[in-house]
DNA sequence: GGGAGTGTCTACCAAATGGTAGACAGGGTT
DNA sequence: AACCCTGTCTACCATTTGGTAGACACTCCC
């Protein structure tokens, strides 16, 4: 039987369902999403999603709980691995694009819920928050070390969850630039976004070291 | 008089819907925004909308089109100022956040585009073609005059519209990294985000000569 | 005064949408 | 066998949505 996305083996239904709800919530936004669609890519009926998911809204906050929790792993993870790595903030980085080139839906996701309001908002930013702060709290650190430029910390922050999103999302605005949406040129262009930010974070005056790890 | 966009004195009906959808679409979204609310918003029954523009896609259409020309305008405008002037990376970006912080809901409508497919898209597409491409040259003749750090210019653009939407659309991802969002603290963060420009950009071991336009 | 045209409105409609009610099938458990 | 529990489905419903048809002003022109 089925074939399609959902081929994966024998998977829990609810599973499937948030993964195909993530995914549509994600690229083309909550609204434009109808339970019907969602039903019908599944191969189940509307009503199977009511029994697992009582409302449209708990199938989001599902959705969204469940990206967060995946989200927030996977940089915590490299967050720690970071603190023993020689050039912490590209290890982070590279993590960060990593999930975002395999899981783009998610950051699709966030930015979506940032859309619907103070409501939904408020609960991933409960989430997130101790990511955020783990986060900021090494970029602080590394800007008292000297390793990185000093400059406000969320702001920093800021501006690179902006450039990753971008990159991750808008392939549109890539097309528009002219840029070509493939694998080979997406490496290209991670190899030239680590670039640019090393370039933005480096101390001034003190160009970062040719760090071993950073690919050309 | 009149000191919101709706409450504007004796307005085109026509320009007053336009200026309502284009706010509407930028920061719901097409599918979240309903004729009827729409109307209502105005004061006007939904038939008088689709008196003026014959559907819904049509009004999104004509929305697009009048934003680009506004952002194609205001963009164009500085690149040729830029010409002249001393810093000219900075100069266009000051107009570029300057728009994005005016009108951040024609960002959002760029933004909203995207994710509409490609039919939409590459409408889009063909009318900012000319400012991207006079951007581009921009940049790349920057580089070549050592002025600018050298890289793949559309990435550069890419790396810097990302940034640009994600401060003037995503205020909640602001909240999430505890900036909080007021017209203070917005000088701020333009402050930074020409800081982190200026550093990303300026060619390696030549830190950009402080320009007298860097406000501080 | 009488059209002609323009702009807005009041019905109305067909389709889609989120959600409810309840039937039905299958598998344990006793 | 009787029963319950779980998961799925078929109907059905109320509301919303984009869009149509046509009436009602109001103005300009003759």
């Amino acid at each position: 039987m089925a074939r399609m996305a959902t081929l994966t083996a024998p998977m829990r239904t609810d599973q499937r369902i948030l993964d195909a709800a993530s995914r549509s919530f994600g690229t083309r936004g909550f609204d434009s999403t109808s339970l019907d669609d969602l039903g019908h890519q599944l191969g189940l009926a509307k009503q199977t999603i009511l029994y697992w998911f009582p409302s449209k809204q708990a199938l989001l906050d599902a959705a969204v709980a469940r990206g967060a929790a995946e989200l927030s792993e996977a940089l915590d993870r490299s967050l720690e691995r970071a603190a023993l790595a020689e050039d912490r903030v590209e290890v982070v980085l590279r993590a960060a694009f990593r999930f975002a080139v395999r899981r783009p839906e998610l950051l699709g996701l966030v930015r979506e819920v940032s859309r619907l309001g103070e409501g939904r908002a408020a609960d991933l930013r409960t989430r997130l928050g101790p990511l955020v702060d783990r986060a900021q709290a090494a970029l602080a650190r590394e800007m008292r070390a000297g390793t990185v430029r000093r400059a406000d910390p969320a702001h920093v922050l800021l501006f690179t969850y902006s450039m990753v999103i971008g990159v991750a999302t808008d392939i549109e605005a890539q097309r528009a630039l002219g840029i070509d949406v493939s694998i080979a040129s997406l490496a290209k262009l991670r190899r030239e976004l680590l670039a640019f930010l090393r370039a933005a974070l480096s101390p001034i005056g003190a160009p970062a070291p040719p760090s071993v790890a950073f690919d050309r």
